[in-house]
Order: structure tokens, then C-alpha cells, then sequence
RNA sequence: UGGGGCGUCGCCAAGCGGUAAGGCACCGGAUUUUGAUUCCGGCAUUCCCAGGUUCGAAUCCUGGCGCCCCAGCCA
């Protein structure tokens, strides 16, 4: 009865499969999605939500969203907002399956006096810094707290003081009485309640003790008939807790923990410490900066969010760290725009062109495709007079051999208008080209060719007159991080600072003034922009470069260029 | 010197005793009104190393080596 995956299988699958087999779980398969609201998603936690998710899907199950707000701290309802929001946008529902660890507070007190009414777990009251000195050494076993033998009774008092308010912050803790000498160090005693006087995003000043991690979480899990808790490498070492916990306590399911291996990205920054520096020392301009790795930040780019799942898959799953290249996750970008995003003229770096022979005061009108392989795209209506502007990069005073664009002598083609050669090249008193003169053929109407004389490039154009003038920002790569690793304390240092450009004058073709703001446009071969959604104004819209095309000349020249 | 993991092409990743899938990247070449797309073709005699078992090993055994994680009253 198990559903035949429609994904590559990896070993997580296997898994489940096996447990299906062998009958070891009684009903439908349950994932979970447990972030803690502490910060916004990244593509990091994309990784998760589409592995929890998609496993319970091709398993006809369910995938719970759990809030692990288990410490007041660091969260709030804004995170807790921008988590829902996110994984909404990535494409999951979760239905009526919205949880939070501080809905179960209460029954997770009734646990944790269970466990001292069994013996298990006792009131440590020993300062944090001797808790930590009796915890022993990697390579040296640890030694019992004096108030390790503390009577149930005593225990019992003690706990329910605690969470009466009657002690101080860090005056006591509840502790499991697991093996001060286990070679893993998790099992040493581990605390399981702190007295921490802090309001909780939802639960206000109702508790002044809050459950840790290694606790909630798995008591979460069986409380919510989760079968395979999913989590990242680091809580290896915790699974013998997390069984430890569901063994000794009466609990209506027992979830399995299972491991895979973080997403790390080239050319980015994942970790939360260092996101949330850069958007509070104002390195950026929030956390949907487009800059940034975020889900938010991807989302207001322009990154479809099937380009993300489908980098999900791709990437596979496993247990050995490693590295995915960006260029991986560009590849899923452009392979999802290339067949949603309408084509667009546009010009970024303007060089003007005269056309001495078209006529002043004329103009016409160019129906052009919008999407070079699907008619179901529909055409626009582009306007084309005397003078235009092309893309600087188009032009070339002394071309090099590999160039075939334009040149003093050469003809192309304005795409979709009309072939045009260059007489004249006007330069400022520096040198720099400032203005081309050029003539055009009137019966290469549209771009055709009649005598069926080739030429070998095709430039995009816009016509002056009818420009539409905009503010585009390009972004050195993806993120604006400049190494390939972002690994050190000083990453700040590797940050690119000059990766987000604003450039004034760009313009394009007058139809994008209608451009939805978040819906990608391909401007030809310039790459994939749209407009932000967060920074335009109306008439005057910022387009975000989403990503670029694969251009073999781009890459050239930078090499000669020795970037 | 403790415990837990991981090591297959530049980066991911299948494979689970029968003679190395696939993707990204890269390199050719064809078509092209985007140097895009599309399309063909190339890209690990070898699976961290060394022994061993076997007719046969990336897959089993033994011993090394390398990398990652763990000493929060964070998650």
C-alpha cells in the first residue's frame, strides 16, 4: 500500500518504506516541519520543508508545521508570520496541521513530573558555570551534582516552586538522571527545564520555567503521532535522548528520529547568527533583501517557487556534508523562467544610435512575439523611430575576432525591427563612443532577410521617443557574496560591497510599464529581471535582476578581463 | 587519548557481490531574428588508501588515512 515514489529514492525513503513493510507503524505516514520562529526561512530550510512535505505526499500522509518556540527569547509572532508565509510560498499546505511546542507546555510539565515521580529526573541546583564543570570532558567522564539525590518528594516540591515563580532566574534546573559518565556527553544529565523570566510570544507571562530542546521536542513529536522525525546531522548525538524520552514516558506514539545533511550553498550565507547581523547592523535592507538567501529575499527577486523545489530534488539527499554549487540552483532558475517568463526589450547601459536614413518625425509599430517558442504567449505592440538606444556592450570601436555584434562597417539586426549598419561612430573629447550613425534597410522589415544575406548578430533595442526610463538593480551573482565558502568569524569582509547597483538611466520598451510587480521577464540577453515588488513606485519601477543567462560571450570577456 | 557520523568525476548523486546511472560545471559540433533555448557528442578501466575473501568487490572482512559534529540553563 505504499505509494511508489515519484522522486529519486534516497535513503530517508528506504526508510519509511521498511517501517511500512515490516508493519511497524499503525497508521499514515506523519512528517513534520519544525522550525523554531527565531528568524526568516532560507533556502537551507527550503531543503527541509521540501523533504517533510514531499516524503508525506508521495507517502499519502501528513506533514505537520510545528513552531519549536520553546524559548521566549528569540522568538516572535512576526517570524512565526514570515515562516508561514514562506512555506505558503514555497507551495506547501499544511492544512488544519498548525502546531506549536508552547501549546503542549502544560502537558510536557505533566511529563517532566512524571519522570521525577519515577525517579528520572531531579532539581539541580547547582550554578550554570559548576553544572558545566561536573559535566566532565570530552575524553573525561563527568560527576554527579550533590543534589543528584534528592528524595522524589523533595523533587517534586522543588519543580512545582519553580514554576511558581518562587526562585530566581538560573537558580535551579530540572535534570534527567541519565549517566554522568556517558562517552555522549547528552546523556549526561541533561537539564530539561531553566527558569527563565521572559514573555513568551504566546503565551505571555503564564511561565517563568520553559522546557529545552532535547525534551519538547520529541514528546512533541509522539504527542503529535509524528512517525519519522526529520532533522539535520548535528542531532546525531541526540537520538539516543530523543528514544531515551520516548521509552520512559507514557506516550501515545513513538516517532524515530532520522538524520540527513544540511544544505550548504556556494556563494552565500546560511547561517541564522550571520543573517540576522546582517539585517540588524543594516548590511542589508531587511530580511526579503534580495540579496539574501531568504525565502523572502528569493521570493521578492524573482525566483519562481518551483525553481526551488525542483533544486530541492535535485540535490538529493544524504549524510555526507556537502557543498552544492550555486550554479545548480541558477540552472533550476533559468530552466523555470525560460518557459514562464515573457521576452522584453530593455537596454541597461544605453549607447545612441541615429538612424540617418529613417526618416525624422516618422515612427511605426513592431507586433513582437512574446516568448520565441510558445505563441500562447501572445505578441506586443513595440514602437521604432529615428533614434534608439542599444545596449553599449553591443558595440565594439576595434572588435576582436570572436565578435559579431556591432562595428564600425558591420550590419545586424535590431531584433524584430530592421538591419542596420554602422557609418559613423561619434566619440566625446576623451575618446568615449558616445553616438553611433547608422543606416538602416527597409526591406529587412520585422528583421527579415529578402536577399537572404546573413548578418551574424541580433541586438536588443529601445527607441528613444517611446522609452520607458527605469531604475534596474544588478547583483554581483547571486546573494552578493563574493567567495565561494563563507565560512569565518570576519565573512563581512567577504561580502561584495559593490553588489547591489543602482543604475539611473536604463531604458525599455514602453509595454513594461504594465510589468506585474514579482513576475519575471526575460530582457533578451541581458538575463531574467522583475519589478520589486517592495521598492517600486508607481511609474517609476525598480526591476531586480533575478538571474542571468547562460552567455558564453559574458563569461569570455570576463576571463579577458582576468575577473 | 572519548563518543557519533561521513568518504563514488571540479560540485552534488545513483549503486547494496556481477563488471561505474543522472544532474550541475566544463569542452566540442548542429540548428537559431536572444552568443539564450533546443539538439547531438565528449567528460571516473575506476569508486580515500593498503591488504584480504571471492570465478568476480565501489559493494564483504581487516588495518590505516582524511573530513564533519558534540563539553548552551540555544535549537
Amino acid at each position: 500500500m505504499t505509494t511508489a515514489p515519484s522522486q529519486p529514492n534516497h535513503f530517508i525513503r528506504t526508510i519509511i518504506n521498511d517501517d511500512l513493510q515490516a508493519g511497524r507503524i499503525a497508521g499514515p505516514v506523519v512528517t513534520r516541519f519544525p522550525p523554531e520562529p527565531n528568524g526568516y526561512l532560507h533556502i537551507g530550510h527550503a531543503k527541509s520543508i521540501c523533504l517533510n512535505f514531499g516524503l508525506a505526499a508521495d507517502f499519502n500522509g501528513r506533514c505537520h508545521l510545528r513552531m519549536d518556540d520553546t524559548n521566549p527569547e528569540k522568538e516572535s509572532e512576526e517570524y512565526a508570520e514570515a515562516i508561514k508565509d514562506a512555506v505558503r510560498w514555497l507551495g506547501f499546505d499544511w492544512g488544519p496541521h498548525l502546531f506549536y511546542a508552547s501549546g503542549y507546555y502544560e502537558r510536557l510539565y505533566r511529563f517532566a513530573e512524571e519522570l521525577i515521580e519515577a525517579g528520572l529526573a531531579y532539581v539541580d541546583s547547582l550554578p550554570a558555570d559548576e553544572v558545566r564543570a561536573y559535566r566532565g570532558s570530552l575524553t573525561e567522564p563527568g560527576k554527579g551534582s550533590p543534589f543528584r539525590e534528592r528524595s522524589v518528594g523533595e523533587n517534586l516540591d522543588l519543580f512545582r516552586r519553580m514554576r511558581a515563580g518562587e526562585f530566581p532566574d538560573g537558580a535551579h534546573t530540572l535534570r534527567a538522571r541519565i549517566d554522568m559518565a556517558a562517552a555522549n556527553l547528552n546523556l549526561r544529565d541533561p537539564v530539561l527545564y531553566r527558569i527563565q523570566r521572559a514573555s513568551h510570544y504566546r503565551t505571555g507571562n503564564t511561565w517563568c520555567i520553559y522546557p529545552m530542546y532535547d525534551f519538547a521536542h520529541p514528546l512533541s513529536d509522539a504527542l503529535e503521532g509524528i512517525t519519522h522525525s526529520i532533522c539535520t546531522l548535528e542531532f546525531e548525538d541526540h537520538r539516543p535522548l530523543y528514544d531515551w524520552f520516548i521509552s520512559h514516558l507514557a506516550v501515545p506514539s513513538c516517532p524515530r528520529q532520522i538524520e540527513f545533511a544540511r544544505l550548504n550553498l556556494t556563494y552565500t550565507v546560511m547561517s541564522k547568527r550571520k543573517l540576522l547581523q546582517l539585517v540588524t547592523e543594516g548590511h542589508v535592507t531587511g530580511w526579503d533583501d534580495p540579496r539574501l538567501p531568504t525565502l523572502a529575499g528569493m521570493r521578492r527577486r524573482g525566483f519562481p517557487p518551483a525553481a526551488i523545489r525542483t533544486f530541492c530534488e535535485r540535490i538529493g539527499v544524504g549524510k555526507s556534508d556537502s557543498w552544492i554549487d550555486m550554479t545548480v540552483l541558477e540552472d533550476c532558475v533559468r530552466e523555470e523562467l525560460n518557459t514562464s517568463a515573457p521576452r522584453a526589450l530593455a537596454v541597461l547601459n544605453p549607447l545612441r544610435v541615429v538612424i540617418s536614413n529613417y526618416p525624422e518625425g516618422q515612427s511605426e509599430t513592431f507586433e513582437l512575439p512574446n516568448h520565441p517558442g510558445d505563441p500562447a504567449f501572445g505578441t506586443r505592440l513595440v514602437p521604432f523611430s529615428r533614434v534608439i538606444y542599444i545596449e553599449h556592450d553591443d558595440f565594439m570601436a576595434e572588435p576582436s575576432k570572436k565578435f559579431f555584434r556591432l562595428a564600425p562597417g558591420r550590419e545586424v539586426r535590431l531584433r524584430g525591427a530592421y538591419f542596420i549598419r554602422c557609418d559613423e561612430v561619434v566619440a566625446d573629447g576623451a575618446g568615449n563612443v558616445i553616438e553611433l550613425r547608422c543606416s538602416y534597410d527597409p526591406a529587412s522589415r520585422g528583421g527579415a532577410s529578402p536577399d537572404g544575406r546573413k548578418v551574424k548578430g541580433t541586438i536588443h533595442w529601445v527607441a528613444a521617443d517611446f522609452a520607458l526610463a527605469a531604475e534596474v538593480r544588478l547583483y554581483d551573482r547571486l546573494f552578493g557574496v563574493a567567495m565561494p565558502g563563507i565560512g569565518g568569524r570576519e565573512f563581512l569582509d567577504d561580502l561584495n560591497p559593490g553588489s547591489a547597483t543602482v543604475l539611473t538611466r536604463c531604458f525599455l520598451e514602453p509595454a513594461l510599464s504594465q510589468a506585474v510587480p514579482g513576475s519575471p521577464f526575460q530582457f533578451e540577453r541581458l538575463g531574467y529581471f522583475c519589478v520589486d515588488p517592495e521598492a517600486s513606485t508607481p511609474g517609476a519601477p525598480v526591476f531586480n535582476r533575478t538571474v542571468t543567462l547562460r552567455d558564453s560571450w559574458s563569461r569570455q570577456a570576463v576571463e579577458e578581463v582576468g575577473g
